[in-house]
DNA sequence: AGCACGCCGACT
DNA sequence: GTCGGCGTGCTC
C-alpha cells in the first residue's frame, strides 16, 4: 500500500500538497522531515506535515517525493505547530515561516540556467534578432546564466516573458537543476560537560524572584514573567534559573538583542556550560549557523543563546525562554522580518509549556502594562548607582554643542579622560541645498533627500543605501550646494575638532559600504585610549564592550519625538537610558543631555531614571489617544510602480474592511511616510480594533485576494 | 513565488 | 496583422 505525505512548501500557498511516497522512502520520511519534491517545472524543498495511507480524493494527479532529506525530522511537532501559529498571527504562510526558521542552505531548490542554442548563436551572428533578444543572446554568448543574472545585467523589461518566447523559437534552452549541498556533519569531540557554576551571590530580591519563577518552572506549564530591574540583578536571576532548568535536564532558550551578545556574557556561560551551549545570531555565516543548529538538533546542548534567529532553535524539552532587553527594537517586527519576537516567544513558550521570562530595566509600555494587569511583574528594585545628570536647555541657543558641555569635555580631556557623545543623525547633513535656486538633491528611486557624507565625499540615500559622488555645484543653476541645516554626527565631530584641535575625535555609525573592520578598529582604538572623543549614533549605543567613560553627552534626544510614531516617547526614553550604560560607575561620572525639550516627560524622566513616572505619563497619553496597549493597530503598506493602480487597490481594500470588518476603524489610504522607496510607491491603510485577533482575522480573509505587493505591521 | 495563458493597445 | 504589456489561474 502506498503512503502519502502532506508537504508544506516555502511559497505563499497556505495549504499542504500531497505527494506519494515511494516504497523505499516509507520508513524514512517522518513528520517534520525535509523532502525534495517536484512542483510544476521546479524542484523545491518542503516539510512533511502529515503522513497517511489514503489518497486524497480531490487531487487529480499525485507526484512522488523525489528524495527524503532528513531521516531524523528537522522540526519537532511543537516547532511545526509553533511556526504555524506565528505565521497565522503575522499573516506569513506556514511554509515561508518554516523556511525563515532555519539556515537558508537547508532549503535546496532548483535553479534555472539559460543557454544559447546553436540556432540562437547563428541568429545572433547574422543579426536576425530583435534588440532585446540581441542583448540576452550576447550575454549568453560566453556561458549559460540564470534568469536573475540576465534581469540584472540587461536592460530588458520583462526577461521571463522574452525568454519563454525565445525558447519557443529554439533560440535558447532553459535547464533546471538542483545544486546539492549535502554534507555529512560529524560531531566534534566534546569538551566534556561542565557543571554550571554561576555566581548568584545577590540579595534577597534576587533569591525571591528566582524562587517564584522556578516554582512555576516545576509545574511544567506555560507561565510568563516580566523581570523589571537593573541588568546585574537580572543576570543573577537568570543564572539561578539556568542552573535550575539544566539540573533537571530541561533546556533553555536565551534570547538577547544584538547588542547584548557580548563576549563577556558568552564567555561566562561557556565557562559554566562548556559544550552544552550553542550560539545563534545573524552575524554568523550560514555554515556556522548550520553547525550550531546541528548541535542543537542532536541534543548536544542544553542552552541556546542568540538573537531573533534563535527563536526557532530545535530544542526539545524546552523549559525556559528568557528574552532579555525586552524593550529592544531588534525584537520588533521590521521590514523583511515578518514577526515580533516578543509575541512569538510567548507563542513558543505556550506551545512548549515553558516558562517565559521577559527582562528589562525599561520595558515597553505594552509589556509593562500587561505584566501589571496579569500580575506577573517582578520588580527587582532600583539601580544602585545613579550618576549626576545635567539637562542642558538648548532653547534660544545656536550652534551644535552647548558651551557648558564643551567646558565639561575640556575638563575631562585635561584630566586625560575620554568622552562619548551620542547624536542620532548619520553623515554630515541630512540634505544639501542650492543657495541660489533652492534645489535639493534627492534620490531618484526614493522620495527622500540625499544625505551628505562629507568624509567620504558622497551623497547617500538613507532609505535605499544608494550612494553617488557628492557634486557641490547645483545641476540646475550652477549655484553652490551647501549643508546649511540638518547637521549630523560628522558636523558635530568637525565642531569638536575645531574646539580641541590636538585631540583625536572619531565618528561611529552604521554605514552603507559595510566597512566593518574599520569600525571595529575604531572601537579598539577607543579602548586603547588612542581616541579622545567618540561621537556615535544609536548604532554605537547598541555596541557592547566599550570601556565605560566618566562623561557621556546626549545631543537632542527629542529629535525622535517629531516623528509620526506613537512610540516616539518610549524611543526617546530608551535612547537616553541606553546611553547610561556607557558611563563608569564612579562618583564623578556625569551625563549631559542637551535638548530643546527639557520639559518633555520622556526626556525628564529618563534623565531622572524614573521609569515608573515615565510609564504613568506615557500610559495616560496612550489612553487619551486610544493607542496600544488600549487598542491594537495594524499598518498595511501596499507598494507598486503604478501609483494610480496602487491607490485604487488601497481604496478598495479600505472599503472592504469597512464593510465586513465589525469593530474595526479604518484610517486612510494615505501615502506612507516615505512615499516612494526603491522605485516603488507606497500607500498605507491603518486599522484599529480592540483586539489584534479581530484585525488579523479580517486581514486573513481579505489580503489573499489582493495580489499587489504588501506588508503588514502590527502594533499591540 | 514562478510560470503559463489569454486578453487588450501600439508598432514593425 | 504581431509584439509586449499585465491581470488571472495553477502548481500535489
Amino acid at each position: 500500500m502506498t503512503l502519502y505525505a502532506d508537504v508544506i512548501l516555502p511559497l505563499p500557498l497556505d495549504q499542504p500538497y500531497t505527494y506519494s511516497l515511494p516504497k523505499e522512502m516509507e520508513g524514512k520520511a517522518r513528520v517534520g522531515s525535509r523532502v525534495l519534491v517536484p512542483l510544476g517545472e521546479r524542484w523545491l524543498t518542503g516539510i512533511v506535515v502529515g503522513l497517511r495511507k489514503r489518497k486524497p480524493e480531490r487531487a487529480m494527479k499525485v507526484k512522488p517525493v523525489a528524495e527524503v532529506l532528513d531521516e531524523t525530522p528537522l522540526f519537532t511537532p511543537q516547532l511545526l505547530a509553533f511556526a504555524r501559529r506565528v505565521g497565522r498571527s503575522f499573516l506569513v504562510p506556514w511554509g515561508e515561516m518554516l523556511q525563515s526558521a532555519v539556515p537558508p542552505s537547508l532549503f535546496v531548490r532548483s535553479r534555472a540556467s539559460v543557454s544559447l542554442t546553436p540556432q540562437g548563436k547563428e541568429a545572433l551572428e547574422k543579426g536576425l534578432l530583435s534588440e532585446d533578444e540581441c542583448q540576452l543572446a550576447a550575454l549568453l554568448g560566453t556561458r549559460p546564466h540564470s534568469p536573475l543574472f540576465l534581469e540584472r545585467k540587461s536592460r530588458v523589461k520583462n526577461v521571463s516573458a522574452l525568454l519563454s518566447r525565445m525558447r519557443k523559437k529554439e533560440l535558447v534552452t532553459v535547464e533546471k537543476s538542483v545544486r546539492q549541498v549535502r554534507r555529512r556533519i560529524r560531531p566534534e569531540a566534546t569538551r566534556g560537560s561542565a557543571q554550571l557554576e554561576l555566581d548568584f551571590s545577590s540579595g534577597e530580591t534576587v533569591f525571591r524572584a528566582a524562587g517564584t519563577i522556578s516554582g512555576a518552572m516545576a509545574k511544567k506549564a506555560f507561565s510568563p514573567f516580566l523581570l523589571f530591574g537593573p541588568a546585574g540583578r537580572r543576570k543573577a536571576v537568570y543564572s539561578r534559573l539556568l542552573r535550575e532548568a539544566v539540573s533537571s535536564s530541561g533546556r533553555v532558550l536565551f534570547l538577547v538583542p544584538e547588542i547584548s551578545l557580548t563576549p563577556a556574557l558568552i564567555e561566562e556561560f561557556e565557562k559554566s556550560l562548556g559544550d552544552g551551549l550553542a550560539l545563534l545570531h545573524s552575524q554568523m555565516t550560514d555554515r556556522q549557523r548550520e553547525l550550531e543548529w546541528q548541535k542543537v538538533r542532536e541534543r548536544r546542548v542544553q542552552v541556546v543563546i542568540g538573537s531573533r534567529s534563535a527563536l526557532f532553535s530545535p530544542l526539545d524539552n524546552l523549559r525556559l525562554i528568557i528574552l532579555d532587553g525586552e524593550q529592544d527594537e531588534s525584537y520588533s517586527q521590521q521590514e523583511g522580518l515578518p514577526f515580533d519576537v516578543r509575541r512569538a516567544a510567548r507563542l513558543r513558550a505556550e506551545e512548549e509549556k515553558a516558562v517565559l521570562v521577559l527582562g528589562s530595566s525599561a520595558p515597553t509600555i505594552e509589556s509593562f502594562q500587561r505584566a501589571r494587569k496579569g500580575r506577573y511583574l517582578i520588580d527587582l528594585g532600583p539601580e544602585s548607582f545613579r550618576p549626576k545628570v545635567t539637562l542642558l536647555d538648548f532653547r534660544g541657543r545656536s550652534g551644535l554643542i552647548d558651551p557648558r558641555l564643551i567646558r565639561a569635555i575640556q575638563e575631562r580631556l585635561d584630566g586625560h579622560e575620554q568622552a562619548i557623545l551620542f547624536f542620532n543623525r548619520r553623515g554630515y547633513a541630512s540634505y544639501l541645498v542650492c543657495n541660489r535656486c533652492g534645489f535639493v538633491p534627492s534620490c531618484d528611486r526614493c522620495d527622500l533627500s540625499l544625505a551628505y557624507h562629507r568624509s567620504e565625499g558622497k551623497l547617500v540615500c538613507h532609505a535605499c543605501r544608494r550612494t553617488v559622488p557628492a557634486e557641490m555645484n547645483c545641476p540646475r543653476c550652477r549655484g553652490r550646494l551647501t549643508a546649511r541645516r540638518g547637521a549630523g554626527i560628522e558636523a558635530v565631530a568637525e565642531d569638536l575638532r575645531r574646539t580641541f584641535p590636538r585631540k583625536r575625535i572619531e565618528v561611529f555609525a552604521a554605514d552603507e559600504a559595510g566597512r566593518k573592520k574599520e569600525r571595529e578598529s575604531l572601537l579598539g582604538g577607543f579602548e586603547k585610549r588612542e581616541i579622545d572623543i567618540l561621537v556615535g549614533t544609536q548604532f554605537l549605543a547598541h555596541k557592547a564592550g566599550l570601556p565605560p567613560v566618566a562623561l557621556v553627552g546626549i545631543l537632542h534626544p527629542e529629535m525622535v519625538l517629531h516623528l509620526a510614531d506613537f512610540r516616539s516617547g518610549q524611543k526617546a526614553y530608551q535612547a537616553i537610558s541606553r546611553a547610561f550604560r556607557f558611563l563608569r560607575e564612579e562618583k564623578g561620572a556625569e551625563i549631559f543631555i542637551q535638548t530643546f525639550a527639557p520639559d518633555h516627560y520622556s526626556i525628564r524622566e529618563a534623565a531622572r531614571g524614573d521609569y515608573a513616572a515615565f510609564y504613568e505619563r506615557e500610559l495616560e497619553f496612550r489612553r487619551l489617544l486610544d493607542y496600544p496597549p488600549f487598542s491594537s493597530l495594524a499598518e498595511v503598506v501596499f507598494s507598486g510602480e503604478n501609483l494610480r493602480r496602487l491607490a485604487g487597490t488601497a481604496r478598495m481594500f479600505a472599503s472592504q474592511v469597512k464593510t465586513i470588518g465589525k469593530g474595526i476603524q479604518v484610517y486612510g489610504p494615505a501615502l506612507a511616510p516615505i512615499a516612494r522607496m526603491r522605485g516603488l510607491h507606497r500607500v498605507q491603510v491603518t486599522l484599529r480594533a480592540r483586539r489584534t485577533k479581530t484585525i488579523a482575522k479580517i486581514l486573513a480573509q481579505i489580503l489573499p485576494g489582493i495580489r499587489t505587493k504588501k506588508s503588514v505591521f502590527f502594533f499591540d
